[in-house]
DNA sequence: ATAAATAATGAACAGCATGTTCAGAATTAT
DNA sequence: ATAATTCTGAACATGCTGTTCATTATTTAT
């Protein structure tokens, strides 16, 4: 582990600017903000942002790199549903993942946190048919594209994420995932009590 | 109706610079896209575009508010189904789709359109349940929230959607419009035929 | 067909953010 | 203490933006 070799002072600045550059994007949205007010909120002179990155995009892709593999992290150490994690994730980070999800810099990171999803859901997904294979054995010849079921369910997350981090409802992360569960699991027509 | 008064440069001029942009944000993406390439494309001066639109932005959303214009009004006249008339809609202006669903331009537009289509399943919602209100009279007092169910439903069509215009499996229409009411009607465990 | 009205043009200009260079000052590691 | 590294600030070139204005071209109205 290369962890005691870096010089502090290259620490010290970056998370400086990181720190600048989601108050600022909060504040103004991504386009708005320029290299000159992120190192003058750092405190730090404009050459040297460059010596670091090679403009904002970079900068704030490297912050959402870093969330998007602590979520994934926390999913594979923890016990506990991944649904909850995610929401529990997202209101621990909630000004970031505003930022991802409002699609503020130029490619677009929600795509990159959608990919992780669909993945992790795929993985989740198959781990539970291998569980199954001996009860329902017909389970895994089931036609329905999985693709289509990740990007269901993919989509319907970052849906109820957006909705919650942008109005604010007053529902817990048990709340929110115990409704998302429900949801995807056995749809509106039972969830909502329809007469069949 | 003022539909004959408007002098038509102007309206050749407006659809060449739609045009132009389109193509070009396509190409490049946003960001990279310049006043002076849209007009040199659209074989246009570059002052021309300023008599008409105060930036990039502007001429962007002017497109996409007259595409969710458009899509709503198909909706409200035809009597097919909404969500397959959301996907034909799709597939007939995939690259204007393809760039909102990517998150180009500034400020969002797939927000604009997560609302509308919010606001449209909403609708159609309420109008079910004054449908059915005799026949059960129950379900209009169901205490699960209404938000939830059409952010949750917004997602996922925005999420199929998004994945269906980018990587093009070989689905039509229909077929993506019935997988989608059977994921959200009955839930995956019934549409993938899990033990309950 | 002609005149009046309107739109498009292109050159010129100011403003501003970007990104780079470089020599010197400050900080850190050894 | 000193060698290595990082930060700094001034200076500069570049490219895009947005505006002005006199001129030309096209359209509409009569």
């Amino acid at each position: 582990m290369n962890h005691r070799k870096i010089d502090r002072r290259i620490l010290r600045t970056r998370r400086a600017l990181k720190d600048a550059m989601l108050a600022l994007v909060l504040e103004q949205g991504f386009d708005a903000v320029t290299i000159e007010q992120i190192t003058h909120r750092a405190d730090l002179g404009r050459t040297t942002f460059y010596l670091h990155y090679r403009d904002k995009e970079e900068l704030l892709l490297e912050s959402i790199r870093e969330l998007i593999d602590d979520l994934v992290a926390h999913i594979r150490v923890s016990n506990s549903s991944p649904i909850l994690l995610a929401f529990q994730h997202a209101a621990e980070n909630a000004d970031l993942y505003r930022i991802i999800l409002r699609g503020e810099g130029a490619y677009s990171a929600v795509e990159r946190l959608r990919k992780t999803i669909n993945q992790t859901i795929e993985e989740l997904f198959k781990e539970f048919l291998q569980a199954r294979a001996d009860v329902e054995p017909d389970l895994i010849r089931s036609s329905f594209p999985l693709e289509v079921v990740t990007n269901f369910l993919a989509g319907s997350l970052l849906g109820l994420l957006t909705w919650w981090l942008e109005e604010r409802p007053p529902y817990t992360p048990e709340q929110m995932a115990d409704m998302f569960r429900r949801l995807f699991l056995d749809g509106i027509r039972e969830t909502l009590g329809f007469v069949r």
